[in-house]
DNA sequence: TAACAACTTAGAGCATACTCTAAGTCAAGC
DNA sequence: GCTTGACTTAGAGTATGCTCTAAGTTGTTA
């Protein structure tokens, strides 16, 4: 179960260098290390991590996942409701404004048929 | 209907800082000048910023508006339709894409609240 | 004519998010 | 014992997209 950092990267999809990056800016936890001062990871690290993964695709800024991140930490459910909350807004008004973008791209291009 | 780079920049919404980089990074067409060497602008040019920036928000990189605004500099009709295209398959995936988000973030906030 | 706003340029600086480099340590296999 | 691969650190470099600075010119208005 416990592994370094080889293989969390293998099972998270983010490079060593990613990893030791979010730990350096406080979006992960200092890791524990092994005897020989090699980095440790479980599966409770992996879960949080690809969560971690999910709210930055979905655009969220690592600024905003760290304090996610910490509100967690700290069982502090109601900041990480919050957070969640104001996130799906942002996440809704976004798929709005795609269709929106879908619509003008379609009509962009049926124009460019037209004229040919 | 002329306008120099002041009015441009509060009808397109973009700095004039921003404009001139544009023209710097080759995305806009060096703009013509009036006798004082000041850049002046007409409704094509607004029209085309204004695409520009729609491109922009929808997650277009600058590179590849250039690679555009040539295309339709030249009127090169079937790159200008293959970019769009392109474009077009690009913000259909991130639209599953958030659709997918907002169902995942849905569900985080309502494990949340049962565990209160 | 003097102040003031708007414009010009080249180039530096900034924010975000990595990504890589250098120099070194450590454990396992031949 | 030595190579190999995975790991460590601090810090430099990269890409994108601005954003600002400095020093100067030009046009309008009082």
């Amino acid at each position: 179960m416990p592994m370094k950092i080889g293989q969390f990267s293998r099972e998270s999809e983010l490079s060593p260098h990613t990893i030791r990056y979010y730990e350096k800016i406080g979006l992960l936890q200092k890791a524990d290390k092994d005897d020989s001062g090699h980095r440790i990871y479980d599966e409770a690290d992996l879960d949080l991590i690809n969560w971690v993964t999910c709210l930055k695709k979905s655009g969220m800024p690592l600024q905003k996942i760290k304090r996610y991140v910490e509100a967690y930490r700290h069982n502090n459910n109601s900041e990480v409701t919050e957070i969640l909350g104001l996130h799906l807004v942002k996440l809704k008004a976004q798929q709005v404004d795609i269709e929106h973008y879908i619509d003008v791209t379609k009509k962009k291009l049926s124009q460019l048929k037209k004229s040919n």
